[in-house]
DNA sequence: TCCCGCCTGAGACATCCGTCACACCTCCCG
DNA sequence: CGGGAGGTGTGACGGATGTCTCAGGCGGGA
């Protein structure tokens, strides 16, 4: 299928596996089989049962769930080197939510029963997947608090203020941030409307919080008072 | 501090740790402390440093987030044999939420190192706590969608049928459930106030999709109704 | 050039829900 | 017996927000 050799160049470079035996990861690697899919391909669905993991080589993955009136709320979006899909591979059960890819994308998979194999045998493997649980534990509690006890604009401002962290480019006038997001995928990753995003943006504007250079251009002057606000 | 046969023999009993090979089981209980604690007892605090994790040996413990504002919101509840605040045992980070028992406890603190060190020698201790985190991100999951998506009528349709599942007793006129808790406290596991916990028990009953029978006692003729009304 | 699709801004409107206020009930204790 | 505390039911009210609708702008393709 692909060859062997090269996932395992691949799965070296991610961090995820950078520190495991090269014994295991030559297995890994023998068994895993590389996917590239175009922009937009569902990976899974949520109530599925999983075959395996993917881990992501390049692109993005966006981790979502989908009310019965059709909304759409993002939990999280992944990038190279981490894994998505592994939660049903410890207790059994099916995908608690869907993924699709947002760019491109090189993923390998890795089959379950290979995978279980290698955190058997290997410490370090189980350490590798449980600090990942664990940051992704940490994420949804976040992400629930947000949702429980903000409102719209606020969890606009602590969105805005993460990707200000991730890819801001600091300037003599406060961060600048090249977002390329349409107000509707925005809407999806704070669970609300795409009108009340709109609402929120001339908020925050008002507030003197951020400014709009144009289209896929943020000026946030002072991320630290974004927060702020946000927490208020 | 404590008599480590005792704590071994108090582990033993707890499915997490029913598998573990007996010479890391004692190691372990030879290290960690057993303490008794009153209902309503603090044990952790979102924020602070995580020294160790603590296992439920009985009662119940609540995990939960406060606004700014002061509101509760719950994120699980758990019972004996479940660890709690082992999360930041694994990134590093800090305790992502509060903990607070909420009836008189027996509880084992297992120290951090010492938590290491078992799973990282054991295989079947890190299987046994990656199916905890796992299960534990499902129902952040699900709670994440419930919060996102649902009214408070539904949040408490399926926390109550959540409730019928775990503690319900069938009868011939449906399933009843003795359950001890005001409304206030329902209120902060759905992530609402106490008057809007009142007026959706009011719109339940008006549907016939419940009954109370008296304070504490519930009658749910029909849960796959019930929860089939909360997904609508 | 001219559409047409996509994105955004904005108003109208209904609904949900948090807050405040108050009444009523039960239980317990003095 | 009286009173207070805690729990509950309910109405009023306003703010936040989802939905519907439409207008305007921008860019790409025919």
């Amino acid at each position: 299928m692909t060859d062997p050799a090269r996932v395992a160049e691949l799965l070296r470079r991610l961090p995820l596996f950078a520190e495991l035996d090269a014994a295991v990861l030559e297995r890994l690697a023998a068994r895993s089989v590389v996917r590239h899919v175009s922009a937009g391909t569902v990976l899974f669905t949520a109530g599925e049962a999983c075959r395996g993991l993917y881990v992501i080589g390049r692109g993005r993955v966006r981790i979502y769930r989908v009310s019965p009136e059709g909304r759409e709320q993002v939990l999280h979006v992944e990038g190279p080197g981490r894994p998505v899909g592994e939660v049903p591979l410890f207790d059994g059960g099916p995908y608690p939510a869907s993924g699709v890819t947002l760019d491109d994308s090189e993923l390998v998979f890795l089959p379950r029963e290979e995978f279980e194999r290698a955190y058997r045998e290997s410490p370090e493997a189980a350490q590798i997947i449980i600090r990942t649980l664990g940051r992704r534990l940490r994420h949804m509690v976040q992400l629930t608090e947000t949702l429980a006890f903000r409102d719209v604009a606020a969890r606009l401002a602590l969105l805005l203020a993460g990707y200000a962290d991730r890819l801001g480019r600091p300037t003599e006038r406060g961060v600048e941030l090249h977002l390329v997001r349409t107000q509707e995928e925005l809407s999806y990753e704070i669970g609300t409307a795409r009108e009340s995003v709109s609402r929120a943006f001339r908020r925050l504007e008002r507030k003197g919080l951020l400014q709009r250079l144009d289209t896929t251009h943020l000026l946030i002057p002072d991320p630290a008072r974004l927060r702020a606000f946000a927490r208020s």
